[in-house]
DNA sequence: CTGTTTTAGTTGAAGCTTCAACTAAATGAA
DNA sequence: TTCATTTAGTTGAAGCTTCAACTAAAACAG
């Protein structure tokens, strides 16, 4: 049995840095958008991925994918946003067992005014502390934990 | 009125990664820290910060910002930790305002017999994925987002 | 076909986090 | 001094997330 390997000073920076933005950065943009419209950062990400999505639909497993959630999560934020008349579901023709969360022309217009000041706000919490290069190898080197993470995560797919 | 700036594709790689990576990895460690000692991620650090403090002791302020959290939920945890019998409260001589938190003995015990599983966890959730010069690169920087996040967070004051 | 397993999704309860309101002590101003 | 402000921390309620149990349909196996 070997000893464990400790980390070493690198790594223990990496892992905090990673720790204490994966805790602040959420939590200021959770602020932003409450702010902008009375909604979480993970609200904001499940609209703007059925915006993205061709007819503005998704199934529930595939928004959930794409948000990283638990179908469970998932569910209870859609009705939600259902109250709020944002998002509506939706029965799919070939599969009675799928649900489909599709994207309401107010739940659409939300989005639309919503990003501008959203973008900014990632803009100004991170993108504009570093440079060119550091975006680029901070793609890269996200992709690669993502990748551990979750072999197929959908982010992978589009190279 | 300039349009607003959107993302280009280096940008929103490195944003959805981290998005993406902020949701799968704690997750996954809050699992694997479940399944060994029946606590989560947040519990954990917070016993690892004041086991890795001088006399094993802070304030409650200071523990806070080692932690990334607000005083509340760091009091709320606390009494949960209080009454799993690995923290306890004391006042402070100088200062009657302040709390501190102490780790007990059985509080050391339980850090120590969940470290090594949990640093192989970091290690293989994400370290693993990456080259030296990934990790160098990461912890530089993830530093200037926490930088820009809280320009004196406690990461950063060690250097 | 028929029974079994897998996939998709929902639900209620329990636990966690945030928010606002609050107490109390220390600091600062006049 | 005396009053106002700031700092430190706690608390209960409301909202969010996770977990386990559940329903129902599709896929599969014999």
């Amino acid at each position: 049995m070997t000893e464990p390997r400790w980390l070493n000073a690198d790594e223990r920076r990496a892992w905090l840095a990673l720790l204490s933005i994966n805790t602040l950065l959420p939590a200021a943009l959770d602020t932003q958008l409450q702010a902008a419209g009375k909604l979480s950062l993970f609200d904001y990400n499940v609209l703007a991925m059925l915006s993205e999505a061709e007819g503005r639909f998704l199934p529930m497993s595939e928004l959930a994918a794409r948000t990283s959630a638990s179908l469970s999560r998932l569910s209870h934020v859609v009705t939600k946003l259902q109250r709020r008349g944002w998002v509506e579901r939706e029965a799919h023709p070939g599969d009675a067992r799928v649900t489909v969360a599709h994207l309401t022309e107010a739940g659409m217009d939300t989005i639309v005014s919503l990003a501008p000041g959203h973008v900014d706000a990632v803009r100004a919490l991170m993108l504009d502390a570093m440079t060119d290069d550091d975006v680029a190898d901070l793609a890269r080197i996200g992709e690669k934990i993502v990748a551990r993470l979750d072999d197929d995560h959908w982010i992978l797919r589009e190279r």
